[in-house]
DNA sequence: CTCGTCATCCCTCTTTCGGGTGAGACGTGA
DNA sequence: TCACGTCTCACCCGAAAGAGGGATGACGAG
């Protein structure tokens, strides 16, 4: 069962505009036996492009960055190789991010705080083709399950409740009537299980339902 | 200029709760000359403990962190020796903590975005005494300054708030009378400077005033 | 075609908010 | 002592929000 050494080691791609988290982690996957990391990419644009250049086994894909963000970066790459390896990795679970991540095609979510072995596990199993969840992550996406999807209008609301707009100001924004205003809050505000606005913008600020 | 190679490489002790970050940095800050990680710590507790044992010379050190968080560990750390030196290492900067990691007594606060260069000459600045800010948060310290400081029970009433409380249910969690509540909220707002309770919640997620 | 969902619009009703003004009690520091 | 800030409370008023109700077209999946 103990491999032997590998003739070719995965071959990662780093996406991560954190320089140091990003060159920490370079540091360790190039230590492991059988993993060597191909390229470092600060934002999602490079990360795209550096995929096309380097095809690489697996990517290790941050989802908050610069000019293109993860989420995006996945879709893309994703487009162009629906069989590509991309692994999640963030510092939040508290997150919609989670979610938004595994439809956009990646096959694994790890948190930041998991252990290199955890990272190395993942690693491999992404190359095979398998998809790997943490367990905590797991339990997560289960609770997740049975909430209601909101709307893109009521997003679209939610992020304008969140700027502080009283109705009628959302329904300039949005050219249309302060009923219909009304009328999304009362939706946006069932789903959510919330009675207030304020309630409403706290929620969407621990979901990160909405970029602040 | 060039060092020669020093017999007494600086000592580092890491604190975060992130193992793949800081098993990252411990790689990078090993893989340097000159400076060695001689500890880890998960949380603060471990932290505060470690530097006791460890007596580092510069300390790494995250705010967000389980059982006991960055300030407080940065707080008992001082209080044993005023003259450690801690380095802030967080996530972001569109928060309170560079304020108020810099008043718990961190001598630097820096990015994880940032260059491992830049972490090693503010290692080194730390081990010798000074102080050192990236320019991207000496300039937001600059544009903070002016704004006005919220008091405790502003700051109390702002989590309730965001809690989505309406002003009665603000009165009786804090055994007041409702006008009381009215009469912080409205300092509140003006110093927010916001016109919303809603606005106030958003902004106080922006500013991480509150933890969600 | 029917059902469900979304987006739009309309109504009434009560409660809550936000703004204004004023004022007494307390503690700190000049 | 006196001034200042904080916390506390009170009253008024108009605007906004929240909770009911119901109704319409568009559109896509089944």
């Amino acid at each position: 069962m103990t491999p032997l050494l590998k003739p070719v080691p995965i071959r990662v791609l780093l996406a991560d505009d954190h320089a140091l988290v990003r060159r920490g982690l370079a540091a360790i996957i190039d230590m492991e036996d059988g993993t060597t990391v191909i390229g470092q990419a600060n934002d999602g644009e490079e990360a795209v492009e550096m995929w096309q250049a380097l095809k690489p086994d697996v990517v290790l894909m941050d989802l908050r960055m610069p000019r293109l963000d993860g989420l995006e970066a996945i879709r893309r790459i994703r487009a162009a190789d629906p069989t590509a390896g991309i692994i999640v990795l963030t510092t939040y679970d508290h997150d919609e991010d989670v979610y938004a991540g595994l439809r956009a095609g990646a096959k694994a979510y790890l948190l930041k705080d998991a252990q290199p072995e955890e990272l190395f596990r993942c690693i491999r199993a992404v190359h095979a083709g398998e998809a790997y969840l943490q367990s905590k992550i797991a339990a997560k996406l289960a609770l997740r399950v049975q909430e209601q999807a909101l709307t893109d209008r009521e997003v679209q609301i939610l992020g304008l409740l969140a700027e502080g707009k009283s109705n009628k100001g959302i329904a300039q924004s949005l050219f249309i009537t302060e009923s219909t205003v009304k009328s999304h809050l009362k939706s946006l505000f069932a789903k959510l299980d919330v009675t207030s606005r304020a309630e409403a913008v706290s929620l969407a600020a621990k979901r990160g339902l909405v970029r602040f």
